[in-house]
DNA sequence: GTATACTAATTGC
DNA sequence: CTCAGACGCATTCGG
DNA sequence: CCGAATGCGTCTGAGGCAATTAGTATAC
């Protein structure tokens, strides 16, 4: 009914104190601990398995395991902390999910005074208003005053809250907490701390990225901290990531003297700075300035600062969340001095996380809604931020679905209809009102300087009376002479900077799908039905160069069977379902996932393909992956050299359980070199396995590698063959490692793919394929 | 000094 | 891009 | 009738191949 809950609010309002929460949570702790860990022996699965095995390390290091999380460096302790926080969900569970909501009634009668819960949560509130301004704050310890920057160790500070939770709502409660504060303190600052929850510098379509990555990482954190670069990547596979690692390095280490302490502000221009470092030396100066802000960090800082320089934070915050705690706070903040019903604010934050993520949506901007709201509030937000041409929107997206009957009973009762899924890149084609062409990407960047050839013929497309658009496209390799689609992989060989008209070697053309602006009004709202109306009767298809994407609306399983068939046979993925009417809108802020796709490789037994590979080598697992093996090296089976051949590397597909059985089955077979016929190219493993085992394995297709050698010289001369979206289906224990896929039925798969089989017959017959027809 | 080869980073799917 | 796991929410089941 | 079980959608973070680009190191 409503996305917020009255667990948010209150334990938003009762986390004044940030002492008097720590106690009780440990009281919770320990209370709770004795119950759980009883009937958890009753229980089955893979979760409570773990709680019971790892109960005793619980009941001993629950209390520190902040400092242990700091000062410890074994694998074993990562591992069990990483457990450990399973065993707290459950617990905060328990205390903190059904405790508050017993006082719920209470907050219910809001002027109700005799009730002594409602007098203890007024004395809660109190605190909480006391943290504006006042000394008296969960942020005292920071000393952090009102129009100051606010210290990056406050932010750290809700980043470790954030990391040692997985509860979504908890999540968005320490996030909005820090929102309010930010807002009510230090306003200034909120814009750079959003940025720095998302692992951001600025808006996606600015294109400006770090340009650092883990080799540039070690350099950084080796010269601060004194460490050779060799210690610290056995650290990281002991560790499973690189922020802890410089963590561990940096309180290892004594500081002969105390820089300022660093700020969210001066983090952030920091970040933006080693993003515009370029050119020559620009390596050296990114890392000398590392190098100072990793000196300047205290605390826990230096963990969140090389994680958000790698590009990844993973505390289990991201945009969708962040969103959400936007909305949350500007509410709260803007009604802290306001007396409002419980429902009416509830309703109120609803309805602003609505607002914000519908307005993010079209306009993916924080630079410029951010200030918008500061400065107007909420309520007048959607008027002044909304769907801009010139400003990408974020896309619509599929969700995979595994069959037909599974579309047909989601869609049931529903008018849909079915189209095409070409196998290119989403291309987002704006036409301004002064004439201007721009095309974005599926991620929003900037694709105007990689596809001239598109922009020169986007004018050409509409009609006379269309003065401006937004088209949401697909842009697919093409073949002029022989009009036939050509592979991705074409595609991609396409330049990607400063691409003048002349030196195009690859041509395009656009399947067009939907049409989500027309004549200076949006027409997201609009069903899909009116949306496609539109965008038919407003453009004109271009041979080869402009086509609307082909689509039936079929209602019944044989005739969408038959069109996924033929959709396969001229070299499309698939199908992409929508509905036309109900719930039609094009607006990924409500759902989106509204669209379904069926891909021929998901129909299981089907179109797909499905290999039998051997395990030869292995990857050490990163983050939630660490002290199991994160991925695998693959091969097939070449006859005639009696070799195994890498064809892919595999990291999904498994459960957790099934990745620890593998951990423990192949620690078994472990070999110090490669065996003399094991054929990888540049495919080299963590660590080498005899081969004794054979998994399934499906793909979507089959490529030529530049790393891989698995059918070698029968395609290709020197290249060999991989697989595209490789992942794990199962242990084939009826087979042994000979009777393994080969590179024969390797190549001949690759071959008999449509797009290969059908390019091929055409460059040989030099013609037409007369089949082919759009 | 300039051309070339290599590596790391980013981005598409 | 694929996939699994955790969470939150809604609905159904069973005592 | 209410709590438990189940099913579904969303969100997040593990992991894949292959291509270009940018910066650096090396060879001539």
């Amino acid at each position: 009914m409503s996305s917020f809950h009255q667990p948010t609010l209150f334990s938003f309002l009762n986390g004044g104190n940030k002492k008097n929460n720590k106690k009780k949570d440990n009281e919770c702790n320990n209370n709770e601990k004795k119950p759980n860990a009883t009937t958890s022996k009753e229980e089955t699965g893979l979760k409570r398995k773990i709680i019971d095995k790892n109960k005793e390390e619980e009941l001993n290091e629950s209390n520190n395991k902040n400092v242990k999380k700091t000062n410890d460096t074994s694998l074993k302790e990562e591992i069990n902390l990483k457990k450990r926080k399973i065993i707290n969900d459950d617990n905060e569970e328990k205390e903190v999910f059904k405790k508050p909501k017993s006082t719920d009634t209470s907050m219910d009668i809001d002027e109700n005074t005799n009730s002594q819960d409602s007098t203890k949560i007024k004395k809660a509130e109190k605190k909480t208003l006391t943290i504006f301004g006042s000394q008296d704050s969960e942020y005292q310890d920071f000393n952090w005053k009102a129009g100051e920057p606010v210290p990056y160790a406050v932010l750290c500070k809700t980043f470790e809250n954030i990391e040692n939770t997985t509860k979504r709502i908890k999540i968005q409660d320490y996030l909005t907490k820090l929102l309010v504060a930010i807002i009510k303190l230090s306003p200034n600052n909120l814009l750079e701390t959003i940025y720095l929850c998302l692992n951001r510098i600025c808006p996606e379509y600015e294109g400006l990225e770090l340009g650092i990555g883990e080799t540039i990482l070690i350099k950084a954190i080796g010269e601060a901290t004194g460490r050779s670069a060799k210690s610290i990547k056995t650290d990281i596979e002991k560790q499973g990531d690189l922020g802890n690692v410089a963590q561990m390095s940096k309180s290892n280490q004594k500081t002969l003297f105390k820089p300022k302490p660093l700020t969210v502000p001066a983090v952030f221009k920091g970040l933006k700075e080693i993003a515009m470092f370029t050119g020559n030396q620009s390596q050296t100066r990114k890392i000398n300035k590392i190098k100072g802000l990793l000196i300047a960090c205290n605390g826990n800082e230096p963990k969140y600062l090389i994680r958000s320089l790698e590009g990844k934070l993973r505390i289990g915050l991201a945009e969708q969340t962040v969103l959400m705690s936007i909305g949350q706070a500007i509410v709260l903040s803007e009604n802290m001095e306001k007396r409002k019903s419980k429902e009416r604010l509830e309703s109120e934050i609803t309805k602003a996380i609505e607002t914000i993520k519908s307005i993010y949506s079209e306009l993916p901007s924080y630079d410029i809604i951010i200030p918008a709201l500061l400065e107007n509030g909420i309520q007048n937000l959607s008027s002044i931020c909304k769907l801009t041409p010139g400003i990408p929107l974020k896309p619509m997206l599929a969700h995979p679905t595994k069959s037909l009957t599974e579309v047909l009973n989601r869609f049931e009762n529903l008018t849909f209809t079915c189209e095409y899924k070409y196998d290119g890149e989403r291309a987002q084609i704006h036409k301004l009102e002064n004439g201007e062409c721009r095309i974005y990407s599926r991620n929003m960047e900037n694709l105007s300087n990689k596809y001239p050839d598109i922009v020169e013929r986007i004018p050409r497309i509409a009609k006379n009376d269309v003065t401006s658009f937004v088209l949401d496209c697909e842009a697919v390799a093409w073949d002029k002479e022989n009009k036939c689609i050509l592979p991705f992989q074409v595609l991609s060989t396409r330049k990607r900077k400063n691409v003048e008209a002349g030196d195009i070697s690859v041509q395009v053309c656009v399947f067009a799908f939907d049409c989500l602006y027309l004549n200076g009004k949006s027409l997201i709202k609009k069903t899909f039905k009116e949306r496609r109306e539109a965008l038919h009767n407003s453009f004109t298809p271009i041979e080869g160069e402009f086509t609307f994407a082909k689509n039936v609306n079929a209602n019944n399983v044989d005739e969408i069977q038959t069109f996924l068939e033929q959709s396969v046979n001229d070299s499309c993925e698939g199908l992409m379902i929508k509905t036309l009417e109900v719930d039609s809108s094009y607006e990924p802020s409500k759902r989106s996932r509204n669209w379904l796709k069926v891909k021929k490789d998901y129909i299981s037994g089907g179109i797909g393909d499905s290999l039998d590979l051997v395990v030869i080598g292995a990857y050490t697992g990163r983050g939630k992956r660490t002290g199991s093996y994160g991925g695998y090296l693959l091969a097939c089976y070449d006859n005639e050299n009696e070799e195994y051949q890498s064809i892919c590397k595999i990291g999904t597909g498994f459960s957790d359980e099934q990745l620890e059985k593998h951990t423990e089955f192949f620690k078994q077979h472990i070999i110090t070199k490669p065996k003399p016929y094991y054929r990888v190219g540049d495919a080299k493993p963590d660590i080498w396995f005899d081969a004794v085992q054979v998994w399934e394995v499906k793909c979507a297709d089959l490529s030529i590698s530049p790393v891989h050698q698995a059918a070698v010289g029968l395609v290709d001369p020197v290249k060999g063959i991989s697989l595209r979206f490789p992942r794990f289906l199962r242990i084939r224990d009826d087979k042994t490692p000979e009777m393994a896929t080969t590179s024969e039925q390797v190549a001949d798969m690759y071959n008999q793919q449509v797009v290969i089989s059908k390019n091929n017959a055409a460059s040989q017959s030099g013609g037409v394929d007369d089949d082919f027809e759009y």
